[in-house]
DNA sequence: TTCCAGGGGTAGA
DNA sequence: TCTACCCATGGA
C-alpha cells in the first residue's frame, strides 16, 4: 500500500488538532480511535475512488512531525494523483496555515495556553470549500446528532463508491448533487428545508455562476470572503463566520447556541448578553477571536 | 404534545 | 438595522 509522509515543523499535534471540532464525525470522514487514524474514502480528479488514512508517524522531542497518509486504491497511483492527495491533506489539516502570532497571543492567557501549547489550534476541514459550505448548512437549527445523520445520508445516497469496500464512499460532488431527484432528498436524504439550499448551490456550481474553488484559493480579505459566502442561500451570520474560520480568518465569532450558553454561563451569569455583549468578551484578541473562544470553552473555569 | 437544536430567509417597519 | 414569522427534521 502506498504511503504519502508530510513533514510538519511543531509544534503539531495531530490527533488533537483533527478532533478539536465535530468535523473528523461527519461522512466520509471517520475517526479510528484505536489507531488515531482519520479514515476517508476520496474522489480524485480522475474520478477513481481511494480510501485514505491519515495518521501520525513517530517523531522525537523537536524533530518535525510526520504526517503519514497510506493510500488504498484498486489501481496504481500516478504520482500526479499522489501529488493531488498530498495537497488535499496539506488543505484539510492546515498544515500550511501560520499560527504563530496566535501561539505567541495565548501564552497571555494561561487557561488558553494550557490548551494549545501541545500544538493545537488547526481544526479539520474538509477538501473542497463546497463540501464545508453543505456540512455548514446542515449544523443550522440541529442538532449535532441530526447534523451527522443527514451528512451520512447525502454521502451514502450520492457519493461515489470506493471499489474495494462499496460501504465507504466519497462526498458527493456538485454535479452528483445538482442531478439528484429532489425527491430523493425529501424522502431519503431528509435535509429539511436545506435540501433546497443545497441543491441550489450545486446548480450554481454547476451552471458556472459560482466557483467555490476559486473563492477558496482566492486571497481575499475577511471582508469580501464574508459577503461572498453570505450571498449563499442558507448561509447567514453564523454560518460565514464558522466558514470564514476554516479558511483560516478567526477575527469573526460565529455565535450559536453552544457559544451563546457558555459565555453567558461564564461571564454573565445574572444576565443575558447581547450578541455584541458576548462578542466583547473576545474584543482583544482581535484576529484569533474564534480560536480563543473555541479553546476558552474547553478550559475549566477558574471561578 | 411541545420544545428546540452548533439559524436563516423574507417582509415590513 | 430590527422584529415577527415561518421553515423540515428528529430527539428529549
Amino acid at each position: 500500500m502506498p504511503s504519502i509522509h508530510i513533514l510538519v515543523k511543531p509544534p503539531y499535534n495531530f490527533a488533537a488538532s483533527v478532533c478539536d471540532h465535530g468535523w473528523p464525525s461527519l461522512a466520509p470522514n471517520h475517526w479510528l480511535a484505536d489507531e488515531q487514524t482519520l479514515q476517508r474514502a476520496e474522489r480524485l480528479h480522475s474520478g477513481d475512488v481511494v480510501l485514505l488514512r491519515i495518521h501520525a508517524g513517530a517523531s522525537e522531542g523537536h524533530d518535525p512531525v510526520q504526517v503519514c497518509i497510506d493510500v488504498e486504491s484498486a489501481h496504481e497511483l500516478t504520482p500526479g494523483e499522489e501529488q493531488e492527495i498530498a495537497e488535499k491533506v496539506r488543505w484539510m489539516l492546515k498544515l500550511d496555515e501560520d499560527l504563530a502570532h496566535f501561539y505567541v497571543r495565548a501564552q497571555g492567557n494561561a487557561g488558553i495556553w494550557a490548551q494549545v501549547q501541545s500544538g493545537r489550534g488547526r481544526l479539520l476541514r474538509s477538501p473542497t470549500l463546497w463540501e464545508d459550505v453543505v456540512k455548514t448548512i446542515a449544523t443550522t437549527n440541529v442538532t449535532w446528532s441530526n447534523t451527522c445523520s443527514m451528512i451520512e445520508r447525502l454521502v451514502t445516497h450520492l457519493g461515489d463508491p470506493f471499489p474495494l469496500v462499496p460501504d465507504l464512499r466519497a462526498f458527493p460532488t456538485p454535479d452528483q448533487v445538482a442531478a439528484a431527484d429532489p425527491a430523493l432528498f425529501a424522502t431519503e436524504i431528509r435535509m429539511g428545508y436545506r435540501n433546497a439550499y443545497v441543491q441550489q448551490l450545486a446548480h450554481e456550481i454547476v451552471s458556472g455562476v459560482r466557483d467555490l474553488e476559486e473563492l477558496r484559493r482566492a486571497e481575499l480579505p475577511a471582508t469580501e470572503l464574508k459577503r461572498e459566502l453570505k450571498s449563499i442561500k442558507g448561509v447567514g451570520d453564523y454560518a460565514a463566520h464558522t466558514l470564514l474560520m476554516l479558511l483560516g480568518h478567526y477575527g469573526e465569532l460565529a455565535i450559536d447556541s453552544e457559544l451563546r450558553a457558555f459565555v453567558t454561563g461564564r461571564y454573565f451569569p445574572e444576565e443575558s448578553p447581547t450578541p455584541k455583549e458576548m462578542a466583547a468578551i473576545y474584543e482583544d484578541w482581535a484576529d484569533w477571536k474564534y480560536l480563543a473562544y473555541w479553546f476558552d470553552s474547553n478550559t475549566p473555569s477558574t471561578s
